[in-house]
DNA sequence: CGTTTTTGACCAGCGC
DNA sequence: GCGCTGGTCAAAAACG
């Protein structure tokens, strides 16, 4: 695994940093964390090809794209079947009292840390340990397989899932995180998914210090021996039930701590990064 | 019957 | 200003 700073990864994403396509994020996190490989020897398979880098003009692909169909007919026979509170009253009120939930969306979104990772593996959507509702499912541009949108099932809990599947290797699933569960897992099944393994593996760094920072920038020179692809061992512990799994794993992680952002070169406050996005400080064993 | 998923529409941000 | 896109909402459908 190999955690990697983005630089600048405020949220809301920036445009150019907001993943419109699967191919963007692959080459950002493909590059930075390379492919584990299946002999868990901390051999690492070489890191993706990069995705022809696409003009953020370029609408090539765009059928993919579900507004086609958000212009269709069926506009009004929504319309006539009512969408009478939210809807309605936001389309016939321009502004002034904004609607309950759709506060959101007027002042800037809130930033949140946002920890990804790549699963080669066949299931979409992994077992976490938490439980997730889904609640839009988007095409994404330049990408034939849609991008579901979770969140967690907990009310007071406002940690957010992004599943989606890469279009350059449609056995890689993307799976974005956004905030800090503010409560336990509801199971943390042993051998479960690669996305609980993950998880732990961001608990693991944490308590093992393994997990090696780096800037982005730096990662995009593949021949390099780059710090990033010595996670050391990744603890074997972990990653023996990922090779029970057969699943090989990336994970990186985006997250908006501009301290470690500053100190590319060096390894700066390793234990904070994951953990901290992950869990708040209060959450976490001693 | 309660919960989750599906799905079309709406909205904001951004680039042109 | 317009069009495109990502993100979200919410009613309906599906599921257990």
């Amino acid at each position: 695994m190999a955690a990697v700073e983005c630089g600048g990864g405020d949220w809301p994403f920036s445009a150019e940093e907001a993943y419109a396509d699967s191919s963007a994020l692959l080459a950002e996190i493909g590059w930075a964390a390379g492919f584990v490989d299946d002999a868990c020897a901390g051999e690492l398979l070489p890191p993706l090809d990069p995705p022809p880098a696409t003009p953020t003009g370029s609408m090539e692909g765009a059928g993919a794209s579900s507004s086609s169909t958000d212009d269709g007919a069926t506009r009004e026979a929504a319309d006539a079947d009512g969408r009478p509170a939210a809807a309605t009253e936001a389309a016939s009120k321009p502004a002034p009292a904004p609607a309950p939930g759709k506060t959101m969306k007027k002042q800037k979104r809130a930033r949140h840390p946002r920890f990804a990772f790549m699963t080669k593996t066949e299931i979409d959507h992994l077992e976490d340990g938490y439980r997730w509702r889904k609640y839009g499912q988007k095409a994404v541009k330049n990408s034939p397989f849609p991008r579901s949108y979770y969140r967690c099932t907990n009310n007071k809990c406002t940690v957010k899932k992004r599943v989606e599947r890469s279009s350059d290797d449609p056995s890689v699933v993307i799976t974005t995180y956004e905030g800090q569960h503010c409560h336990h897992t509801v199971t943390f099944p042993r051998g479960a998914g690669a996305a609980t393994l993950a998880s732990q593996m961001a608990f693991s760094a944490h308590h093992h210090h393994h997990l090696v920072y780096n800037d982005l920038p730096a990662l995009h020179s593949p021949t390099t021996q780059n710090p990033l692809f010595s996670v050391p061992a990744m603890s074997s512990s972990l990653l023996q039930p990922l090779h029970c799994n057969r699943q090989e794993l990336q994970v990186a992680s985006y997250t908006t701590q501009a301290s470690s952002i500053s100190s590319p070169g060096s390894v700066p406050a390793v234990d904070k990064g994951l953990l901290d996005d992950m869990v708040p400080p209060a959450m976490r064993h001693g």
